[in-house]
DNA sequence: GGGTATTTGTCCGTATGTATG
DNA sequence: TCATACATACGGACAAATACC
């Protein structure tokens, strides 16, 4: 037991967890704690360590997240194999051609990463199993063709107090993604809607636009957002928007820019505006901007947001927000559609939210994100000027803005050799000729550990040639 | 905690706690905020807002005092109840239309109707619970596009050996339901494709044909099945079938059709057949006849089969078997797309399976629904030659041919005065002249109880003015 | 059921701008 | 011009209540 011994400063500023997994992950990564290691119970460290148990499993869950240690249920926990700033890769299937490309790069800026080590999984487990336990076999049977109604009350809700969306729950259309979703409304808005997308832009719905043998009209983006004169100028009847952070640029569409698209809509009988909210939970600076719908007097603005990034991407869970006149359009529409959402998952959700958690949920994230973005930001900042940062405001991407004689690609490309995979603006334009001057690259901070972040710049930089000043 | 989007002016006039005290009353009267709602802490919301507690405060002060919170010491604000009636403009929850239509019937016969009360719900519940304890928090993430591969090798082994499907794990696609899946396929056809019918047929995938401005070329069926010679005459590039049952006739395409069907695909590169497997699993006389997909030798059989009737239609879980050449296709086409379906669930259907529940609940089910079928027929016997059994091979519904001077929209009619819900086979028809001399109404037994199923013919009977001979 | 970390309302010290005399 | 009072806004200390398993 004497290994076990853990100096503790009660006093402190750093609280007591935070001191038991530094103290601890610094012994696995020095090597005394060797893999396979089991660790004492929580009883019985908290016992010796004269704290709570509470403590212990806060430590060990946040050791357990991040992979250094792994719990089997009921028996204890175990130390594992690390590897600094090796990255858990999801396990890939052998046979498919799909997965055995193997990633040849071991960091990666993806925008789409998130953290899931926060996840309040016991909480989920909870309500899953009651709904489980408690519901009837009625559940079996499909429920509400726009998802049941329950959930759809506390989304409304939601919406309303976190995003100032105004809606009533009829007008809450339930979908697994925007994959599922934006082809419905497509095919409501008729095949003569011609689509202004933003350039640069989101490829996923640019993708389905096409595919869908839609008109499509891209936009320029500067750093208030869509360019509503350039949007006024062409013939395009539908605007698909991300204004709360603009991707890939997270420009913030700025106040009058809202206006003026909200009057661009407005002014035709047929205009309408797509707001894609995608990560609109995640501002860390300034004043909350309410959503397009919230402000929209003419109900021009359909609304549709994801608990991809806020939850978990592996729930399938997004939502339309339709206008009253085009809900009555979507029932004419499709007669015969049931919800495709699995209903004891929505059951589960509906409950989570009902008891709070996911609010809460989002507070946490919100800190966790912020902090990461801190240490991205800071660590960025020595590299000033070479490197400017943009986009910093919300979301889990940043743009970096690099002074030097080379483009993105290239940019992309010198990282990838040092085995780091970053994201080049370019890659995001819908036209090949792309305006800025500089070369841009984002950078998605989600997925990384904060501790990590600051290795990943310097590491990124020396792949560019770029000192610190 | 929640976060309240209220816009505040800071160069305003108004100070911003007034600002902030009037919104929030606006809110209360409206009825946005609701009794015993919790507003959110002070400090939450001055974090939220860039604004000092002491704003907060005062606006919250403001409210106490003229009754529309209350405090609860280190507890929180609270909404109270808002006591002027003139405030009260309109209720938030207008019931909705959908929801709101009670059904002027109290027997279905709808063919869609399945029997959950031999649902295993305790197994499923077992696995369920599993999966959330021992899975990690890698099941958060997205997994693999067309589906996890531990489900999918459940699919290919069980779709093998019961419905003599030959197929890889990698040429299945996961998705939710055949409204998400079939569109996908679709758009993969290309909108050049020309559809082939059932008339009468399946009025969901006509809806999604038609919706997608693809060209549709109904083709007549008989009690052989979709009749391949008048398929032969048009110019149609795809037939959507459904051999082993066809809806609504739940006639079961004959041998040798069969093969004249699959010798008209593969003498054009651009023809395919989609064959819908929908409720195959449910034969109850004679040799089980394999799939079309198994006898192909051309690999022009696109397959899709759900789960909604063999398992519970609230799960959400269908899936497609393309030919390989296809696949390439389709992954060529949908590069950013992810799967639909929550893999929670995915990997709960996958160890139910693994551990042989499904099977064995389709044996049970294949029993108890032979049953009900045997009861139905015996109870309609009483009743010929006036009425006469066709489509009882297989399936969950039976049609009946009547020898009345009457049309079966007459006979809907009638039934529906007594309480009872049948449904005409002239509603199924793509083209509005049927060539069918005799009315002929679908029953579906699905939903009964065993016991309920000779009263409600019975009372069907007597609706029709029919006597048992 | 216990006990710790965290959240929460309450209270207080302070700073700034404005109006008043 | 200066002193005083008030309104508005910011930040922090404290102790009670809650969340968490």
């Amino acid at each position: 037991m004497d290994m076990w011994l853990i100096q503790l400063n009660k006093t402190s500023q750093t609280p007591l967890y935070a001191q038991l997994y530094e103290e601890m992950k610094e012994a696995i990564i020095r090597g005394d704690l060797l893999v396979g290691t089991k660790l004492p119970s929580k009883r019985k460290l908290a016992e010796f360590l004269s704290i709570s148990q509470t403590t212990i499993e806060l430590a060990y869950a946040q050791l357990v997240a991040e992979g250094f240690i792994s719990s089997v249920s009921r028996r204890g926990f175990f130390v594992e194999e690390v590897a600094e700033l090796a990255y858990v890769e999801q396990p890939r299937e052998i046979a498919d051609e799909l997965e055995s490309v193997k990633p040849n790069y071991s960091i990666d800026f993806h925008s789409g990463k998130i953290d899931t080590s926060a996840f309040p999984f016991n909480q989920w487990r909870k309500y899953a199993k009651d709904v489980l336990d408690e519901s009837s076999r009625d559940l079996l049977l499909l429920g509400h063709p726009q998802g049941d109604l329950e959930l759809r009350q506390e989304i409304a809700s939601y919406l309303y107090s976190s995003r100032g969306v105004r809606c009533a729950p009829q007008q809450i259309i339930l979908g697994s993604g925007t994959e599922q979703l934006m082809p419905l409304l497509i095919r409501l808005l008729g095949k003569q809607s011609v689509y202004a997308i933003e350039n640069p832009g989101y490829p996923l719905t640019h993708h389905i636009f096409v595919n869908h043998d839609r008109s499509v009209t891209p936009i320029p983006v500067d750093s208030d957002g869509m360019n509503v004169n350039e949007l006024e100028k062409t013939d395009a009847s539908v605007a698909y928007v991300t204004p709360s952070h603009q991707f890939p640029t997270g420009a913030i569409l700025s106040a009058s820019r809202r206006v003026q698209l909200l009057n661009w809509a407005s002014a035709k009988e047929d205009r309408y505006i797509i707001e894609d909210d995608y990560d609109s939970e995640f501002r860390y600076i300034g004043k909350p901007i309410p959503s397009l719908q919230g402000i929209d007097q003419s109900e021009r603005v359909i609304y549709i947001s994801t608990f991809s990034k806020s939850l978990m991407p592996s729930l399938r869970m997004a939502y339309l927000v339709l206008p009253m006149h085009i809900l009555q359009e979507y029932r004419k529409t499709f007669p015969y559609y049931s919800s495709t959402v699995p209903r004891l998952d929505q059951h589960v959700l509906a409950q989570f939210m009902n008891a709070g958690h996911f609010s809460k949920h989002l507070n946490r994230m919100r800190k966790i994100y912020r902090k990461k973005l801190e240490k991205l930001t800071s660590s960025l900042a020595d590299y000033a000027p070479l490197v400017q940062i943009s986009g910093e405001q919300a979301g889990m991407h940043i743009v970096l803005t690099i002074d030097l004689e080379k483009t993105d690609k290239e940019l992309v490309k010198l990282a990838l050799d040092q085995g780091i995979r970053v994201y080049a603006r370019s890659e995001y334009m819908v036209t090949s000729n792309d305006q800025s001057s500089k070369p841009q690259i984002l950078l998605g901070f989600g997925g990384f550990l904060e501790t990590e972040i600051e290795k990943a710049v310097q590491l990124l930089m020396d792949a560019w040639g770029i000192s610190s000043t």
